[in-house]
RNA sequence: GCGCCAAUAGCUCAGCUGGAUAGAGCAACUGCCUUCUAAGCAGUAGGCCAGGGGUUCGAGUCCCUUUUGGCGCGCCA
């Protein structure tokens, strides 16, 4: 019974379709088949709570006016079996249903029983996805994007599993290739001129000019000395990179844990070079005849595949590139490990890579399809009215530590996950440290420690939640009772769609509007004070509101605290 | 030059597969605490949905085009 509102829009439906088929039969309507209709909510609350636009998409095939149709519709029509009791025909012809009571007692009893699993469902029962996200380079300290993709991919998990899917969340580590080799240059460069002296060797033009390097160097100096002056310089930067990179990559494990994230794996890209899984990837794609030589390097036909120009796979000097790695990672999944769904969260500016990257997948006879890319725009930092620039290569750029330090991280997953992936946003460092109500976490937490207030104040006086009867809910009839329990009844639906979407950004708007819909209520109806029964009706609706708040920023993992 | 994404109130943004009079928050102004937390609520004001065509019963939403922004077009990742 947790999909009441499926069911009610269910049951409308085949009611409709009855309704029809009896206008057919008495001769009200020409036995033309029914074109797909609709049902939906309409925006105003006077149009009923459910609307359909039957009457209308099917003026042309029963060539007759929509309010024709409506009227004959309406004549057979039998609600009997449905969660409505009633209906108007409106405007050009839509039909308008009201909810029956049964309806809104039904909702307070579902999430009376159902708890913390209030909201779940099975709409992705079986199906095995992964989310992969941040996966920010080892080489260097994560940055702002990366804390909006780790807000955006976690709580999408979440979201997911919510809906009923088995879901893995991982991070690919780059921890080989091009950029391993660039930091092992630059980590040397920063050794050399540590201990001979800044002008022994020139920091080489590509190189990572953070001072996390400088900082990892000092550090392995200090337990070390300079023992890797004298030797080959081979020796001295695998030395280097042997050191930093684990702490690195420990580092980032830390930084997001204190972001309340944490990974089923941490899939290293090594691996896929050590095992051959590149090597055999590439040999797929060449017994393929996909693939040809020019210039020295390996070279795959991506136009074939929808790519805007063809792509190198092995380089003149005999390295794999990024994207043969890619291929070879996404492979793994779905080949190995058998995930049935594959969601990547990258930033915008790869958005270049998304079409080659399921090209590929179709092209070593997987199904691209499966891969979804979710483009994240960057994130543009504000602070006293100003944007504040953030680029690694600068060194002062605000790393995803510094936030942490500075703004609470309920806030930041919170404000992280207001706008869909795909906008650009700001985000505004003065907002997020406010702890006001300006800042939406805030309004969130602060519905919920007042129905926490609620159910101590009456706990004082001996008045604890008790179920009710079909009667007692029956009392809760203001607008502001009614309102609160239909949106109530729609979380389930929300975190479907949130998921089909891959947008956790409904639900965080969602959450919003109903610690609006409780304030309102709040002010308008009193617990404490009215007849037994309708404080135990009302009481009962506030630990529903309590529940799917809570289970709300449980699923975010945003805390709900009792008092503020 | 080609491609991707966007453009909605002063600001930040919603607007679900096309639906009825375009919404919210912030900022501005006016009210509401002897009563469960005023970190709240109610109200006023604010709009040529960037411009122009088209598709149809009906367009902020779909198509074309212009303009303006962001990003991409490496043997980088």
């Amino acid at each position: 019974m947790s999909k009441l509102v499926q069911q009610a829009t269910e049951g409308l439906r085949t009611a409709i379709l009855e309704a029809v088929g009896r206008a057919v039969a008495a001769g009200d309507l020409p036995a033309e088949p029914m074109p797909d209709f609709t049902l939906e909510v309409p925006a105003d609350r006077s149009h009923g709570d459910w609307a359909s636009n039957a009457a209308m998409v099917s003026a042309k095939a029963f060539r007759m006016a929509p309010r024709k149709i409506a009227e004959a519709i309406a004549a057979h029509l039998d609600l009997s079996d449905t969660l409505f009791d009633r209906f108007e025909i409106a405007g050009p012809g839509f039909l308008n249903f009201f909810f029956s009571p049964r309806f809104y007692t039904g909702v307070l009893q579902d999430i009376r029983q159902l708890g913390s699993n209030y909201g779940r469902s099975d709409f992705g029962k079986g199906k095995k996805i992964m989310v992969e996200f941040v996966s920010a380079n080892p080489t260097g300290p994560m940055h702002m994007g990366n804390a909006r993709g780790g807000a955006l991919g976690d709580c999408l998990a979440s979201v997911l599993d919510a809906a009923g899917y088995d879901v893995w969340r991982e991070f690919y580590v780059n921890d080989a290739g091009n950029q391993i080799e660039k930091f092992a240059n630059s980590l040397e460069a920063r050794y050399l001129q540590l201990h001979l002296g800044e002008d022994a060797v020139e920091f080489p033009e590509d190189g990572y000019q953070g001072e996390d390097i400088k900082d990892r160097v000092a550090e392995y100096s200090e337990s070390h000395g300079d023992d890797l002056v004298s030797v080959s310089s081979e020796e001295r930067k695998k030395a280097l990179v042997d050191y930093a990179l684990p702490r690195n990559i420990a580092k980032m494990k830390s930084d997001l844990e204190k972001y309340r994230i944490t990974y089923d794996q941490w899939f290293l890209e090594s691996t896929l070079h050590e095992d051959g899984e590149i090597a055999e990837t590439i040999d797929i794609l060449r017994n393929k005849g996909l693939t040809y030589e020019k210039d020295g390097a390996l070279w795959y036909r991506a136009t074939d595949f929808g790519a805007e120009k063809d792509e190198v796979l092995v380089r003149q000097n005999g390295n794999p590139t990024y994207f043969s790695a890619d291929i070879a990672y996404h492979r793994n999944k779905f080949e190995k490990r058998h995930f049935d769904r594959c969601i990547d969260i990258w930033g915008a500016d790869h958005h270049g890579h998304v079409a080659r990257m399921k090209g590929a997948m179709d092209a070593i006879g997987l199904d691209g399809k499966k891969l979804d890319i979710v483009l994240m725009q960057l994130v543009r930092l504000m602070q006293n009215g100003e944007v504040v620039r953030m680029s690694k290569r600068t060194g002062k750029a605000i790393q995803l530590a510094d936030l942490l330090d500075e703004v609470p991280v309920d806030a930041a997953r919170f404000l992280f996950n207001m706008r869909e992936a795909n906008s650009q946003m700001e985000f505004d460092l003065d907002l997020a440290v406010q702890q006001d109500s300006q800042n939406p976490v805030y309004y969130v937490q602060y519905a919920h420690a007042r129905i926490c207030s609620i159910l101590k104040a009456l706990a004082a006086e001996g008045v604890t939640p008790r179920e009710c009867s079909e009667e007692e809910l029956a009392l809760l009839r203001a607008p502001e009772e009614i309102e609160l329990i239909r949106h109530l009844a729609s979380y389930t639906g929300e975190i479907i769609a949130a998921a089909q979407d891959y947008d956790p950004a409904r639900i965080t708007r969602y959450v919003i509007t109903l610690a609006n819909l409780f304030h309102k209520f709040y002010n308008a109806c009193r617990v404490k004070g009215e007849s037994e029964s309708l404080a135990a009706a009302r009481l009962q609706l506030c630990t529903a509101a309590s529940t799917v708040i809570c289970n709300v920023l449980s699923m975010f993992k945003i805390t709900a605290p009792e008092s503020m």
